[in-house]
DNA sequence: GTCTATACGAAGATAGAC
DNA sequence: GTCTATCTTCGTATAGAC
C-alpha cells in the first residue's frame, strides 16, 4: 500500500488537472469521478465537506506542486540558474498538456475566489511561499532585500503571465522572450 | 438616443465586468440581466446565439477598451511613458473595483477557451493587438524589431500576472514593482 | 468503501401571450 | 420588445442498501 496512490489522492490530483485546464467551475465532482476513475461513493467518503472541501484541498496540492517546482530548480548554485530551471518545467508542463494546462493558482485567483472567498488567503500564501523562495536565493547572491522583492514579483508575474499567453498562442514562444528578458534583468543586479 | 447606451451595450457591458470579477462561468445570463437592469425577454432578442453569443461578443468589447487603454497611452512620447500610462491605468481600475477586477482576456483563457474553443483565436488576436502597438511605439524609439517582440512579451506577461498578483494580495505593491523592474530593463534597451 | 435512488436548485433555451 | 411559463440538462447533496 505505501507506493500506492489511493483513491483520495488521484481525485486531488484529477481536481489540480481539471482545474488548470478549465478553471474551478469545470472542475465538477462529475468531471473528478471521471478522471480519477474513482468511484462515486467515495466523494463524501473521503471528504464530507462536498465538492468545496475538494477544491480547498486542491490548492495545498498544487502549492506543494510549485513548491516540489521551486525545489527543484533552487538545486541551482545562483538566481540565474534558479529561475532557468522554473521556466524549464513550465514548458515541459506546457507541452505535455498539449497547452491546455495553466497554472492552477491564477484559476484560483480568476474564477475560484469569487466563488469562495475563503479560498484567497491560502492562495495568497502560496504565492507568497514563491515569493520567499526567489528573494533568499537572490540575497544569498548579494542582493539587497528591497531589490529582491520587487524582482521576485517581477519573475512571477512574468512568468505567470507568459504562461498564460503560451496557453493562447499554443506555443512557448512567450515563455523563451520573457526568460531572455528576465535574464537581462537579474544582469543589472547580479 | 444617440448620447444613450442602449439594452443590448448595457448587456455587453454587465458581461465583461463579470467576467473580469467571476471568469466566464460567472458570466450567467441571470448575473448579466441583474447587473445591467435587462428584461429577461431582452436576451434572445438582442442575442439570437443565446449567452454563447453574448460571451463571444464580450470578448470584442474588452478588447476595444484595452485598445482604447493603450491608445491613451499611446499618446505619450515615448516607451517608457507608455509603460507607465497601461501601468497607472490599471492600478485605478483596481482600485476602483476595490481589487475585484481583474483582465477579462486572463479569464477567458483560463475558463472560457475550454467551455469554447472558438474564442482561443479571438483572444490571441487581443494579446496580439497589444504586442503591436507596444513594438511599434519600440521600433520608433529605435529598438531592433526581435528585441521589440520580446520586450513587448514581457511587458505584457508581467503587467497581466502583477493585475493577477494584485488582485490576490489586495495591494498595488507588485504592479508598483514590476512598473520599476520594468523601467529598469527598458534603460537597457532605449 | 462503495452503490443506487432521489431530491433539489441553478442555468440555458424555447414557445406563445401581450 | 418584453413577459411568463415550461422543458431539459447538469451539478450538488443526502438517504439507505450492500
Amino acid at each position: 500500500m505505501k507506493g500506492q496512490v489511493g483513491t483520495r489522492d488521484r481525485m486531488l490530483l484529477s481536481a489540480v488537472e481539471l482545474i488548470r485546464e478549465r478553471g474551478v467551475a469545470g472542475a465538477t465532482i462529475d468531471a473528478i469521478l471521471a478522471r480519477s476513475d474513482a468511484p462515486r461513493g467515495s466523494v463524501y467518503y473521503h471528504f464530507p465537506g462536498g465538492r468545496s472541501q475538494i477544491i480547498s484541498e486542491s490548492i495545498g496540492f498544487a502549492g506543494a506542486w510549485i513548491t516540489n517546482m521551486i525545489a527543484g530548480a533552487a538545486a541551482a548554485k545562483d538566481s540565474h540558474q534558479m529561475l532557468h530551471g522554473v521556466v524549464e518545467a513550465w514548458k515541459k508542463t506546457l507541452k505535455y498538456s498539449n497547452f491546455e494546462a495553466g497554472c492552477p493558482m491564477m484559476a484560483v485567483a480568476v474564477d475560484g475566489i469569487a466563488e469562495d472567498p475563503a479560498l484567497r488567503a491560502p492562495t495568497a500564501d502560496v504565492f507568497t511561499q514563491w515569493r520567499v523562495a526567489l528573494t533568499t536565493q537572490l540575497i544569498a547572491d548579494g542582493v539587497d532585500a528591497e531589490r529582491s522583492r520587487r524582482f521576485a514579483n517581477m519573475a512571477i508575474a512574468s512568468i505567470e503571465g507568459a504562461v498564460l499567453l503560451c496557453r493562447v498562442d499554443q506555443s512557448t514562444g512567450p515563455l523563451d522572450d520573457i526568460e531572455q528578458e528576465l535574464d537581462v534583468l537579474l544582469s543589472t543586479v547580479v
